[in-house]
DNA sequence: CTTTAGGTACGATGCAAGTCGTACCTATGA
DNA sequence: TCATAGGTACGACTTGCATCGTACCTAAAG
């Protein structure tokens, strides 16, 4: 059962929900940043840089939130958005490497196709140890 | 590149198109399926038992295909699907895992709700060894 | 060869999702 | 206090998706 804030329980976290909201690539970038900047100081819903609307992003960040993937809370004038890791990890375990895996690859083919050493560009075809080599 | 059929090469798959496909609990239910009678007698795809229309039943099965998820190929009269395990543990490693531990979970809830017997209610609510006790 | 079963192609429809503009609310800061 | 920045709520629009009926195709069965 949801909070006031729409924060669903783990228990009612279904992954319908989780892989649509993944679906969009807008939302999945948030959910990298994340998950990659997990533990720094926590960033304000509007920096990160999504092309779109104000009420769009709002949108977006709905969606995230009602399917169990982020945590908001009013921090002031703002809201800061934070992974729900540790929930998700239990719920649905391999999920978050699943994207990582993912972001590593997508980053190692781009890294291949500006500097096409050859090396690079065999281990962004197949499978690669997690180590993401991004370049930008 | 996808072939003529629409199955596309696993480089090609996009995790966006996965999710998607992913979302809908009518094609979960069938790769589900796939995942557990892999290795026997391979399946039409009629015998599903998706209740919807024909014209419905091929939608869902080139979302599958076209998302790199199964593999269809015409045999006489009818045509059989089969899951691209391999290739998916490969290009998303973790992805079907996934599938069976919430196929699982689910399954267990399902059997806490008709035999509460307190023991199987507790393992429901947080994770679970991959066991899965259906008793439908 | 005719029938029939399994699937696809095409077009139509209803609904949900992504997008935006505008208006409104709430803290922070001058 | 007033202005401003960050977010939400609401309504509208557009696109895509799930659904279906119908027509058509192909191979097995009779």
């Amino acid at each position: 059962m949801p909070d006031a804030e729409g924060h669903p329980a783990p228990e009612d976290m279904e992954l319908g929900k989780i892989f649509a909201a993944l679906a969009d690539p807008l939302r999945r970038k948030v959910v990298l940043t994340l998950l990659r900047e997990e533990g720094e100081t926590p960033r304000a819903c509007g920096t990160f840089g999504m092309p779109v609307a104000k009420a769009t992003r709002t949108h977006h960040f709905r969606v995230l939130r009602e399917a169990g993937l982020i945590f908001q809370v009013d921090r002031g004038n703002g809201r800061v958005s934070s992974l729900r890791r540790a929930e998700l990890d239990r719920r649905f375990p391999g999920l978050l490497d699943l994207l990582m895996h993912e972001a590593a690859r997508e980053a190692a083919k781009a890294a291949a196709a500006e500097a096409p050493s050859g090396e690079a560009l065999a281990s962004a075809q197949g499978d690669m140890p997690p180590k993401a080599t991004a370049r930008a």
